[in-house]
Formats: structure tokens, sequence, C-alpha cells
DNA sequence: AGCACGCCGACT
DNA sequence: GTCGGCGTGCTC
């Protein structure tokens, strides 16, 4: 059979498969496996598709059948196992395989032109893989907790995921760098290949990780993979996981889908963190991806996290993940801060800040230490209004207020990027007193710098880090002393330990407690127990504090949310929202799928929905009522939204699949999508 | 998704 | 008179 016909998928939103003719060019050459590359006409262009099949004959016309161009023989093809996980994820995901298969390949794999993919190829073979094996640092000695840990990971025969819950500062990271170690050795002494994939939410926000994983495996091959190494490198880095010879691939959720030949068990650090879900064109989620590799391979699977996600606790508490507990802090020194709430309905804020808290940072400005405030808001202030005739900054193309940014000076939409100048006067009124209304990091900043002018303030968010490099000199600021009080959205609250740190203060948590989306409680809970940890764990005070606290200015002390914050009690709180959820029947009792539009008109997009709702009957299935999305518009597009419930994860799979093949045949001018586990709805 | 073809408004 | 708007149709 040198001449066939090749079943190839392509990047290209049409579920099917393209059949090309191919033609041995010698009589010996072998025909294209499954996984390999091959560069085929499509329409007017070319595109680098991969085969999936080869037969003898094709159903198509034989005048449309036409020619593969070129088989890149030169890369070893994707093996079954990889084949299987994307054909998984685009099953449950409901994606033609091609738009799962293909993207997920370094840019430079699938271009026409093959240079970048050969010269990669030649580094890598060229490439002495094997650093000299130096002094490795002495690793630390792990206390009991943690040997368990890791024995239980070891252990483990075939699949087990493991779910290790432990505050920050117990421990994880050299749990997951013992197991690692020993794992490795293990297959090594086996005489057996074998990778280890390590993932972690964002790659940039961790370069500790990073470096101790080189530093500690310094005799391997240590790749890391996220979208922000240069395309070069990326492939490269791609290529050495997919030849088997990285050991150790560290990575953010995209590593998820890498070629991992030899893979013998995954990491996923932070397991609840939210940047571990794709949130545009295949939406997956890398942690559950993870999961299913690992129950694929039968390979071990390790979830940390210091507050896991509903999902992982209670698979805990199921058993159907394996629990480990860190419940100490390993350093001797490092002790959990204190939390504590101030109540603002008895300690007034004026310009967001309560006595308590001022005062607090005039002690540690006394003492020579630092102080970090959260405020998850970037910008001055959210919205400007007229005090005359009521007029407010709302973005003409979103439903959407724009943001007051006073050093640029300009109202900017978040939701579309639109940009104004400051208006001087009321647009409706001409009344010369428009105000900024409410308050962002900037304006935090400007009032730190007008009371505290002596102190160092520093601000981090996503305006002031744009240039590249910035955030990461930012950090290094503080870390070296020269900031006093360093001021910031969520960036600041990951990854940092910041060891002269002696007070963290949060200064408006409060309105993601009454938030229309359920996770949102969950979500600051994790927020406020990642931010408090950033204080320094060597924690040497001399402000009077016995050590570093935590400072939580609320109007609501007495919610259970921030009771069990102040008890560091994880666990209860947990269990208190697996009860709601179930009660509500809620993820993780519950699964969703969302559907939804986008049109010129509301109208159209609901229309769209209602459509779609009364398609076909759905058993088992529960489908809510088509609705505007919360925010509606967003430049200039109206955006509706269908929510679908099952109390089983397979009765609502078997709708979605035949549901999707209706919903495709609809001849519409709605532009849609499906989202399979959505996390913000 | 691209990329073409195909019919209606303001301009070098 | 053209350049260009994006509606709709196809891709083995």
């Amino acid at each position: 059979m040198s001449n066939c016909v090749l079943s190839v998928v392509l990047d290209a939103p049409l579920d099917t498969t393209f059949d090309y003719r191919w033609l041995a060019q010698s009589p010996h050459e072998p025909v294209p496996l499954p996984g390999q590359l091959v560069l085929v006409p499509f329409g007017r262009r070319r595109l680098v598709g991969m085969v999936v099949g080869a037969k003898e004959t094709s159903d198509i016309q034989p005048d449309k059948l036409r020619a593969a161009i070129q088989v890149r023989a030169q890369l070893p093809p994707l093996n079954q196992q990889w084949l299987a996980l994307c054909l998984f994820a685009a099953e449950y995901y409901q994606r033609p395989l091609g738009e799962v298969a293909l993207p997920c390949l370094p840019k430079g794999m699938r271009t026409e032109s093959t240079v970048a993919l050969d010269r990669a190829l030649k580094k890598l073979t060229s490439s002495d893989r094997n650093a000299e094996a130096t002094d490795r640092p002495a690793a630390p000695q792990l206390n009991a907790e943690q040997q368990q840990a890791v024995a239980s990971i070891i252990s483990a025969v075939g699949y087990q995921a493991h779910l290790l819950f432990g505050v920050t500062g117990s421990g994880k990271t050299e749990v997951y760098l013992h197991a690692t170690e020993r794992l490795l050795q293990r297959e090594h002494e086996a005489g057996n290949p074998a990778q280890v994939l390590i993932l972690v939410p964002e790659i940039n926000l961790t370069p500790q990780l990073e470096s101790s994983v080189k530093a500690r495996f310094p005799a391997l091959h240590v790749v890391s993979l996220h979208s922000q190494l240069a395309e070069g490198e990326r492939l490269r880095h791609w290529l050495s996981a997919h030849a088997g010879q990285a050991d150790i691939v560290l990575g953010t959720r995209l590593a998820v889908l890498a070629s991992l030949p030899n893979l013998k068990m995954i990491i996923i650090d932070e397991e609840h963190d939210a940047s571990y879900k794709q949130q545009e064109g295949l939406r997956y989620s890398a942690r559950d991806l993870a999961v299913w590799r690992a129950h694929q391979l039968q390979i071990p699977v390790v979830l940390g996290s210091a507050t896991p996600s509903a999902e992982s606790w209670l698979h805990g508490a199921s058993g159907r993940y394996q629990s480990l507990r860190l419940t100490q802090r390993a350093a001797a020194y490092a002790q959990l801060p204190s939390v504590r709430l101030i109540d603002t309905e008895v300690n007034k804020a004026s310009d967001g800040f309560s006595k308590p808290m001022l005062d607090a940072l005039r002690t540690r400005l006394e003492h020579g230490e630092q102080s970090l405030l959260f405020l998850n808001r970037r910008g001055y202030a959210p919205v400007m209004q007229c005090e005359a005739c009521g007029w407010i900054s709302n973005c003409r193309r979103c439903t959407a207020f724009m943001v007051l940014h006073k050093p640029e000076r300009r109202l900017r939409c978040h939701h579309c990027s639109l940009e104004l100048r400051i208006p001087a006067a009321c647009p409706t009124c001409g009344n010369v007193d428009v105000q900024p209304l409410g308050r962002g990091t900037q304006r935090v900043e400007e009032y730190l710098q007008q009371s505290f002018p002596s102190a160092r303030v520093l601000r981090i968010d996503a305006d002031s880090t744009r240039r590249k490099g910035s955030a990461q000199a930012a950090f290094e600021a503080v870390h070296r002393g020269e900031v006093d009080i360093l001021l910031g959205t969520q960036m600041v609250a990951k990854g940092h330990d910041f060891q002269r740190l002696t007070l963290v203060g949060v200064i408006n948590p409060d309105t993601a407690l009454f938030s229309q989306d359920y996770r949102a409680g969950e979500r600051l809970f994790a927020q406020l127990m990642q931010v408090a940890g950033r204080a320094g764990r060597a924690a040497q005070t001399h402000s009077g504090a016995a050590r570093a606290e935590v400072l939580i200015q609320t109007r609501y002390p007495s919610h259970p949310l921030y009771r069990s914050l102040l008890a560091h009690d994880y666990p209860g709180f947990a269990n208190t929202l697996l009860a709601e959820r179930r009660a509500a029947h809620l993820p993780p009792y519950a699964f969703q799928a969302l559907l939804r539009a986008e049109s010129k008109t509301l109208t159209l997009a609901l229309a769209f929905l209602a459509q779609a709702r009364d398609l076909m009957a759905h058993p088992g299935i529960s489908m809510n009522d088509p609705v505007p999305m919360t925010v509606t518009k967003v430049a200039g597009i109206e955006r509706a939204q269908l929510l679908l419930e099952s109390s089983s994860r397979s009765q609502l799979q078997s709708f979605l699949k035949p549901w999707m093949q209706a919903l495709r045949a609809i001849k519409t001018r709605v532009s849609w999508t499906l989202e399979v586990d959505p996390i913000d709805i």
C-alpha cells in the first residue's frame, strides 16, 4: 500500500477529518503514521494537519480529492496516548479534534516552512543534554508529615490522585521535589525512562519554583513551557519534552497538553487556582485534564493547595483522592500570621482607611518594617459621577463603567479598552465638578503618599507593570528593602515571600461576600489566605506584634468566611461550602455547561438560545432560561447565555453531543460557543 | 477560522 | 467611475 488516502485533522472549526491522496516517493517509503504532521492544500491555503489514519480509498469524489504536499518525517509522530488525550479533550469539551490537537503544538511546527523546526531539531540533538553533575544544594530535612506524604505518593501503584493540603509555608514544594527525585531515581534504577510534569498557575509569579527545581536537579534536563517563552525557545523545549530528553517539564496550563512519551508523574501546584482554566478557544481545565491523563497512564498525580477547590476537597473527603495533610509549618521560625478583623461599622474608614489600619501602618514605618496593602481594584476610581445631574461615566460600547486612570489622565473601559480623556466638565449638564467615585489602587497610592510623605510607597498592578520585566524589577525592589509600603492587586498575592514584611492589610474585601458568582467566597478565602501568607516567614518583628499581622477591614466581621479565616480553619470553611453546594445543587454536586450567544441585538441572541433550549428532549438535564450576561454588552456586541445542569456528568455529556450537532445545523447570524464546566457564570 | 465572491455607499 | 463595507459559502 505505497499509495493510499490519509485522514487528516486540521485546525478549523469543522468537525470532520479531511482525506488526501498520498503517493510514496520511493517503494520503501513507509505509509505515514497517525500522529505525523503533514502539509496539505486546503482551499486556497496550505495548512499543517495531523494524520489520524490511512485507508485505501476515500468516500470523497475523486475530483475533489487532493494530494498531500509533504509529510514531516523528521518529527517523530505524536504517540497514541497523546492522541487519545486530545481526542478525550475534544469530545469532552465538544470541539473538533483538529482544533484541540494542532493549536497545542508550538507555532514553528505548524508553519509551511520547516526552517524553524529543522533548526530546533538540530540544536536539540547537538546540545549536551546533561549538564555536569555539580554539588546539589543539601536538600532540607523533611518533617514526619512531609516524609509520610512523599512515601504515600511514591508507594502508590498505578493511578492515584493525592490531595496535598497544607498552608503556605508548610513545605509543599519540598514534598514535590522529594517525590520527583525518588520517583525519577526509582525509574532510573529500573532502567525505565521517566518524565515528571509540574504545573504551576503562572510561571512569572513563581520564579522561585523554577530556580529551586533547576538547582535541586542540576544533572537533569529541566525545561519550562509557557506562553511567554520566545517562539524558538518554546519550540525547543516542546521538542525536548516530545523526544523524551526533558526529565522535568515545568509549565503553565498549556503544558498539560505537551507530548511527554515517558510521563510518570504529574504535580499540580496551587490546584485551586483559576488560571488552570483556559478562558478562550478550547476552554479546558488543565487540572482536570491532568487527572485524566494520570488515570490514562496509570501514574500518580499530586494536587497541592492551602485552599483546595471544592471539587478536590470533595474527592479528598470521599476517598477518591488520597488526602495528605501538612499541618505544621515546615520551618521552625515560621508561624502563621495572626489575623485581625477591623469592624468598619465601629472604626469608620475615611479615604478607605480605618484608624487601626493607619496606626498599624505607622507603627511599621516607625520600626522600619514593610507593609503590604491589598486592594483588588486597579485604576484611580471605578467610576466618575456628576453630582449635579447624576451623569456617570458609562462606556458607550459596553455595559460597564469607564474607570478613571489618573496618572494617564484617561477614562478607560476595562472590557473593550476604549480610552477617553477625562472630561473637564459633565458631558450632559456642563457642571465642572465631576467626581471620582470609589477607590482603586492609584487613589490609595495617592492617599498614602500624602499621609506618609516620608514613606516609600510602591504600587504593583497590571497598569504599573505594563513594560516587560517591570513586575520583576518591582518585586526585587521590595525584596531589597527599598519599599516601605507595597500596595497592589492580586498580583501581589502570589508567589513572593517578603522577609521584612510584618503587616498585611486588606482594604475592602467585602464585595465578594455578596457576589452573584457562587464561587466568589471560595476565591476570596483563597486570596486572603494567600495574601496573608506573604507576611515574613522570618518575622522577627520589632513593632510589638509577636508575629506578622494581617488586618482585614470589613463591615461584616461575623461573616462565617471571616470566622473560619481567623481560626485558620479551611476544612471548616470547605465543609460548610460543600453542604451549601449540595443543598443548592451546584458544582461539585452538579455538572454544568454554558451556551453563550453573541449578536448585535440582545433579542436575537436570546431568541437563538430559546431555540437551542427547545431543540430536543433533554431528560435528566435542567435548562435555565436564557438570560443576558452580567456585562451584557461588550464592544457593541450583546451577549446572553443559557445554563444547563445535570446531576450526572455522563448524562450531560451524552446530551451535549447530539445537541451540538443540531446546534451546528441551525442557520443563524448569532455567533455562539459552548463551555463545559464553566467557572464564571 | 480564513479566504473568496458578490452586490451597495463615499471618495482619491 | 472605483475602493471597500461585510453577508454567505466553501474548504478533502
